[in-house]
DNA sequence: TATGAATGAGACTTCATTCAT
DNA sequence: TATGAATGAAGTCTCATTCAT
């Protein structure tokens, strides 16, 4: 594995691994920058030399980072990405056995990485000039693969008969869009709910839809509005 | 009214009308060339000069029409929007007067629109540079107001005992997010559904958690997925 | 022919014809700009902002008379190649029937052209990073060709039996080489030779090894040094 | 003479002799880079980091070496002519006495050094950006430098009643741009000539028109094509 | 002596907008 | 009303050079 190539070039070389933890110190640094950026003047505004001034740097030294502007983009995205991957199985995991609670976990941890990163999220839906095909397929792959939990905790529900046989994948998705709303609508729903207010109405929304009248009782918690 | 003092100067002066007539149709004529090029080249490379040639007129020419690109883009999305406006209440009075019929209607009208103007669609979601605060307030308002006929309907079925007492805004808005992701991710649904599959299997999940158990059965032929 | 569907759009649309002319007259004048600036600054700090400057205009202008640096570039060269293929025959031509004075002629004319665009010439040792490979092989292609009429001459020469049985085409690029040179090594002849020296005397050298032995003395004039 | 200076100062003191000697590698090495990277690059495009990258030390150490890229570039080019000043004299020595043998040897050592440094003489035909004037003048001076032995073993020639009483200096001008030709026109003579080949039939041409009639004789092996 | 991260001026290119015709 | 040539600011990216370590 790459990793353990990394660890032992680390172990025989202690400046290599300083140096390594400089380099993605400053890729981190320049992400939060863009993100900031992106955050102030709104997504479409993100020009280098903004990035560059946000992070104190000059624009030069970004491009020893990332190839090009496309692949600071990607990164920023890439980003948010990986975030659903660490903390949505976390999220899953410490929630327990029950197919209900573990889906509502996931989508209560889908909304938490969207809320941390609101206009990364809106990045997303933009097909940036900047950006190439190879990296939009490259995100579109990511954000399938971003589905997955959700539409394997659907099909555990269904399979255990709590949910109603419908097409996982689908129902998946139409979560997704829902957390992502919180980013792209943000200004609509914040009008009405808090975020903890947003997650607990959606999801009833969605379990209503979902769980089979003989379970209702049971997870009556989680279908009132 | 605007259009009643329009009215009077037209009747006064028929060479006016002829104008104004001319005026609206090259108008339509630049927004089709830009709705045409947005969905050739993507919604992001719409350059004035492209426009132009798409149209078949000369550059100078759209500033005589519009004052600014940015009044050109909000113009394409007013008129989708416009669209909407005219288009869901003319399905919705067609529909006949059952709720979930009207509903159904309603939903089914909003995809149509959306699908007849994917790329503008998915322009909505990009807050151009340009596009200014006035430009993006005035988008978010139609789009709200976009949404009041379906909550109106909902509404409506709540009062009717039809559907469960939820937030009709919130519905509405998650039902509008679900059309609009036909454009937004075209690409993955088409891989599963084509339009009228789409449709039919959303207003099914949707009515499912929306329509009291006690009517599921009369409205057997909208659950079944 | 392109040349008569042009003169043919040119009789019926006279506007078209005068457009033309103007477009012709402006790519011209950003030629000899870019010719100028070569001149001035030296061939390498042909930057577009510089190009623009000298011609007096905007640098965007460029972009909508040459694509890129490289067409703009590769103009200038094949600008010369072409006053070769102009100039060159016309020299011949008018030299009469013998083949020494042909050659004579022939290169003579090389050589005014070269006189004329003496930067230019230096312009095509330059292997530019800009010029891509299909523009450096263009130049390449047409560098050769521009030797075509000196070894056709020399073959006849061969055939009269007036030269030697040299290798018409090495010959051929050793004489374009020597009149390149006036350019390349202006610096170095300059001190020895006027330009009609320079001339007398490399042609001289070349017929001194091309001429049959029997046909030096009617050559005299032009083997004296 | 500043090397009896530094002889001085290494005879007492030893150390200063072996940091000379690496000073001396470190500059060859860096030599080397560069020369590589322009042959694999293309003359043009060799960066301070390329050449860095290609000798295997940091960019900062080249400028311990030379104070700016137009100092490496010039001690490249100085680098070929002085492997002229020695390889060219060397040749001559080897051939003994006759005039013809010596040019020959002289014309075949310039061709060797310029096949051996192809891309480093096409170098010198590009006033570098940078390269100021006075790199210039110090490269021109060493250029035409280059050339005296040539001149002079026409002029011992000539002398001798060997070849015809031309203008030496021009001859050997001529000779030297043969020579640079191999590089400078490498794509197109290698389509019929190998080096061999090419030195061969080009000293033939030159001596064609060098050698007196009566000589033709004594020397028909270099004469032949 | 050596490193290489960091700088920043400058090059190319695009495109919204203007204006003379 | 219509044209389209012209403008120039702004954006992306490169690379010679410096400097703290």
């Amino acid at each position: 594995m790459s990793s353990a190539a990394a660890d032992d070039a680390t172990l025989l070389d202690p400046d290599l691994a300083a140096r390594n933890a400089r380099k993605e110190q400053r890729r981190r640094q320049l992400l939060d920058a863009a993100a900031r950026v992106m955050e102030r003047e709104g997504s479409q505004a993100v020009s280098m030399q903004a990035v560059a001034a946000e992070a104190g740097v000059s624009v030069g030294l970004i491009y020893r980072y990332f190839g090009s502007k496309d692949e600071l983009l990607l990164a920023v995205i890439v980003n948010v990405l990986e975030d659903f991957a660490v903390a949505v199985p976390a999220a899953i995991d410490a929630a327990g056995d029950d197919p209900v609670e573990r889906l509502a976990a996931a989508f209560r941890g889908y909304c938490e990485v969207i809320d941390r990163h609101r206009h990364a999220t809106v990045l997303t839906y933009r097909e940036s000039k900047s950006l190439d095909e190879a990296g939009r397929e490259r995100i579109k792959e990511l954000e399938v693969e971003t589905s997955r939990p959700l539409s394997r905790l659907l099909r555990d529900g269904i399979e255990a008969g709590v949910f109603r046989p419908v097409e996982p994948e689908t129902v998946a998705y139409n979560l997704l869009l829902v957390a992502h709303a919180w980013a792209l609508k943000h200004w609509y729903f914040e009008r009405t709910y808090s975020f903890d207010d947003y997650v607990r109405a959606q999801l009833s929304l969605a379990l209503h839809g979902l769980v089979q009248p003989k379970h209702r009782r049971r997870y009556a918690r989680f279908l009132q509005e």
